[in-house]
DNA sequence: TACCATGATTGTCG
DNA sequence: CGACAATCATGGTA
């Protein structure tokens, strides 16, 4: 990492009160240059033995040497000569910049990742944002609130290693900066240093930096891409739901023809037999119902099952209400799926509806108790 | 492999 | 926002 690598001035210098020149500190903003492995780590290796050697002098000898220099009698004239060198070079400097537009890159990242949730206005932060997200999914909008805590949770995940690594850098970029300010203010009295060049100096330290929290930025959006495209992927997965939840349902169903609208309440009830969401349930129905409408022949049969089936298990309670455990939580919305005088339950269920026998298909059903279900296969 | 069944998604409407 | 209708995409089967 290049960040790792960028702190090392920044402990070069602490103990540098000696004498390095700060004009290594002018090449930070420079792109690296290219040069055989080799040669470099020689390089590298002369500067650590430079720095020993710094490191080995005492401080107070660097202290006395720097006292005695600023008392010398021709510091003066020595600081003017270097001062008007300095106005000619800082001509030069001056041009070379301006502040850039924003990168258009850079706020295309922002941008994603305000819109992924990750950057951007607090929704809870770090760790409790997992929670806070879920407890919203789950709460305000009940829909597929399992897929979605997965999911939720591995983007608070995501928020707050970017959070926190988003944090460290700009406490190593401030701490850096401060640091070599610091600095140049002192060198400043035995050099002449502009508040423009501190400024420069600042200025590419932010920049160098920017960069860094670029690189974090753009491996955080490919972070929640792959963690997007994962979790599309798997909700396009589609499982038939077991036997017996399809039977739940279809009894619940054909049992309330007349009007097949289950209240949130019986939803839930349902979810919970069936060990699936409510917005399962919901799309179920949804489908049943419209499924039901443009096939009512073959449905038929499947009603006649239901029919038999719930009508026996009505006998056997003697009388009873036949799905006790529905019918409890049951609340109706007023519906039109059938005609109104339409009761579910028995033939007259059906008659009003288009392409049926008034006839005896629930009598033909007899007891012959439906076994299987019928339509699905585990 | 084609075909049907089925759960999920999307767009529209009241 | 829920219901509906159309559609997509996958699972299961002949």
């Amino acid at each position: 990492m290049e960040d790792q690598r960028l702190m090392h001035p920044s402990g070069t210098m602490n103990n540098n009160t000696g004498g390095m020149n700060m004009n290594q500190g002018y090449n930070m903003g420079q792109t690296g240059h290219e040069e055989p492995n080799d040669q470099r780590k020689q390089e590298i290796g002369d500067i650590l033995q430079q720095i020993m050697t710094i490191t080995d002098q005492s401080l107070d000898e660097a202290q006395a040497r720097k006292h005695t220099l600023n008392c010398h009698r021709m510091k003066p004239a020595l600081f003017s000569v270097l001062c008007e060198i300095k106005e000619k070079t800082v001509l030069s400097i001056r041009n070379s910049q301006e502040e850039e537009p924003p990168d258009p890159q850079l706020m295309r990242l922002d941008n994603m990742l305000i819109a992924e949730g990750v950057a951007g206005p607090e929704k809870g932060g770090g760790s409790s944002a997992a929670a806070n997200a879920t407890a919203a999914a789950s709460g305000g909008q009940p829909d597929s609130a399992i897929e979605h805590s997965d999911y939720r949770a591995k983007l608070a995940q995501i928020r707050q290693i970017y959070h926190t690594e988003l944090e460290k850098y700009e406490q190593a970029c401030s701490e850096f900066t401060t640091h070599v300010v610091n600095l140049l203010r002192e060198q400043s009295r035995t050099r002449p240093i502009a508040p423009k060049e501190i400024e420069r100096m600042v200025s590419i330290i932010r920049k160098k930096f920017a960069a860094i929290e670029m690189q974090l930025k753009q491996s955080t959006c490919e972070a929640v891409m792959i963690l997007r495209s994962r979790f599309l992927d798997a909700r396009r997965k589609r499982r038939n739901f077991s036997k017996q939840a399809t039977e739940v349902l279809n009894e619940y169903f054909y049992s309330h023809l007349s009007n097949p609208y289950p209240s949130e309440e019986a939803k839930e009830e349902l979810a919970r037999k069936c060990n699936i969401t409510v917005s399962q349930v919901s799309n179920w129905f949804g489908n049943k119902r419209i499924r039901y409408k443009k096939n009512i022949g073959k449905a038929q049969e499947e009603a006649n099952l239901y029919a038999a089936k719930t009508a026996a298990a009505a006998a056997q309670h003697d009388y009873g209400d036949g799905d006790s455990d529905d019918s409890s939580t049951v609340g109706f919305k007023s519906s039109s799926f059938l005609p109104p005088g339409a009761s579910s339950y028995n033939m007259s269920s059906t008659a009003g509806l288009p392409g049926q026998g008034q006839g005896g298909m629930y009598m033909g059903m007899n007891g012959d108790n439906y076994t299987s279900g019928g339509d699905t296969s585990p």
